[in-house]
DNA sequence: GGCGTCAGTGAAAACGATTACATGCACAAC
DNA sequence: GTTGTGCATGTAATCGTTTTCACTGACGCC
């Protein structure tokens, strides 16, 4: 049973009011009776409690992210962006992880309230209705790679189409002919994004030509394993993420094909495996962290001045990252790039 | 503004006690009046406050987290197993992370006063004088990682020292005559651990050869290429992280030299990059996301009968992993792993 | 000396839930 | 008819803060 502002008052002989008033940096408590407080606080290692201060306050110091999953280095990267301008703003975060259904993601979507300042949404289930009908109260919310349009709501999403559509004309460019695509979860939006960029950077005239994937490396080895065999060998692969460029790498491999001589391999995301692979994988760069600094900064605005009537999904824009897996990149092997922070 | 529990039992025309216990599921309500509130609670979108509830039940079914950085695959692997055991406990996450002095640790913990049911420690300022000062009254607490042993606190962390002994002892008994290390950073509990496994791994008689790094990749490759100038050069390298050794082994095939043919290589950590590395990396596998999850169970338990007097640390086993880096793994490249969940 | 000003402090009302206790009612038993 | 029992419901206390308002002296001014 921690201390309370009661015993405190006890202590210090005071009120809890003067408590509260020493506690917080208000003026007008005699220097005397502040320091008296003060030690007392200290002694009894007194610590208010934030249930009853933000009951009272209306504040809560803290958003609420709403995450689909913690696998890999999406989130990893997305968290970071998000902890980093939280951090700075002062900010805590409250993380709420893989909700197998709309009625998980619903529940932990209610048990925010009260707890949270704002929130932060990128989940599958969070479409317009689910949003309407599960948002608590009027609590500020910023969504993430949802392509929805819900008004009052400002959202955030990555440019697929335009980073998929430059990676197929860059292998146009490079002089490829016939690319074939490993595409993602077919109820996955950004998959669903990148495979229209992919089809919008063909030439006219040429054929598209897609393979089945959901985002998984092995998913990416049994494409790979397809495309070794097929009649009509592509001479490029554009994998709809980077953990399938590595499937694919492998079973390339296997089946005697080099990369990127016999074909092309791209990637997307730009994961930190992707330029250590043998041949460096080019892919297209996400800015992951950014989008999550992004959303935590529109929210921020958000909390300050609350009904933005209009909310343009801001899209933040990719980047080519050529290497040695299309033939077109740098021939030595990645110098190691300038000091990191230590990992732990 | 959000529905009180007051608009619920005015719009049913009810009190808020019968709303509260028509909510929580208490048997003594009317069906009928049950059903009344439900619809009404419903209709306005009332969501409990947390804040409130937590102030007369305390209890939070939160647990905070206090971490040192969020960099990397290791903290992201770790957040994972906290989250995974605490999802399954029905708890939900509240991270705090990057402290840079002990001050800001002890603000985010004083932060996580009233709104947390246990804490989660992994902090280089946690030792016993911060958290019997800055532990907020009687706060049930795990620590990760830490080396300390506080009287009341389960503690938990990664045989550090087993794994550097066995890896060290591996590169003896491959017939490797010269060893070097390439340290972490001199004030990081678990590089020093790592560089006394590696001192005690050595066979009698053999010397030790020490290079200064801060587990950066940047560091790593500089200790490579003193390495490969050396004028007795070591025949073996054990950097005390994978980043250092991708470093190295960028700076020692810089020098001309062939790995494992020239110089055998070895890490720490198994990040997921080891693997895809040409040649894979041999390494010690450290079971990042069981450390978070054993941690959260600890704390759990620890919530359920307070004050367990004793606190044996728990040390978790790390796996030598063999590739071909150190000359003795299987010939061939990996075979892509089973299934994954998708990333995003 | 009476009176307004002001600074320091305390008393008490919030905040939104839970829950112990009281109340009222219906029904059965005597 | 009185009393006891039990159930549905309401009343009010409670959690630990912040904050408004009232109070008390001290002080300066006329």
């Amino acid at each position: 049973m921690p201390a309370t502002i009661k015993d405190v008052a006890r202590a210090a002989g005071v009120s809890v009011a003067s408590v509260s008033r020493a506690m917080n940096g208000a003026a007008n408590v005699l220097p005397e009776t502040r320091q008296r407080i003060l030690d007392a606080a200290k002694q009894l290692r007194f610590t208010p409690s934030g249930a009853a201060r933000s009951l009272i306050t209306r504040r809560t110091d803290t958003i609420g992210a709403l995450l689909p999953d913690l696998h890999g280095e999406y989130f990893s990267e997305l968290i970071r962006g998000i902890d980093q301008a939280a951090r700075a703003r002062g900010l805590h975060l409250l993380v709420s992880s893989s909700h197998g259904n709309a009625d998980e993601a619903a529940a932990a979507l209610r048990a925010m309230n009260g707890r949270v300042d704002g929130l932060l949404v990128m989940s599958p289930h969070a479409d317009a209705e689910f949003l309407s009908h599960n948002l608590p109260g009027s609590l500020p919310a910023v969504l993430i790679n949802t392509m929805i349009d819900l008004p009052g709501h400002a959202a955030f999403a990555v440019d697929n189409f335009g980073g998929a559509r430059a990676m197929t004309r860059h292998l146009v460019a490079s002089g490829r002919k016939r690319i074939a695509f490993i595409g993602g979860p077919p109820d996955n939006r950004e998959a669903q994004e990148r495979l229209r960029g992919y089809r919008a950077g063909l030439r006219a005239g040429m054929r598209d030509s897609i393979f089945d994937g959901d985002f998984t490396e092995a998913a990416g080895a049994c494409a790979g394993r397809r495309i070794a065999q097929a009649k009509q060998r592509p001479d490029a692969v554009f994998a709809a993420n980077d953990m399938m460029a590595i499937g694919c790498l492998a079973a390339l491999g296997e089946a005697g094909l080099r990369v990127p001589d016999d074909i092309a391999l791209a990637g997307f995301d730009d994961i930190p495996i992707a330029r250590y692979l043998a041949p460096a994988l080019t892919t297209i760069r996400v800015p992951i962290a950014a989008l999550g600094s992004a959303a935590l900064e529109a929210l921020v605005k958000a909390l300050k001045t609350p009904p933005t009537a209009d909310n343009p999904t801001t899209v933040l824009p990719v980047e080519l990252v050529v290497r040695n897996s299309c033939g077109a990149g740098p021939p030595a092997r990645p110098l190691p790039p300038a000091a990191m922070p230590p990992t732990h």
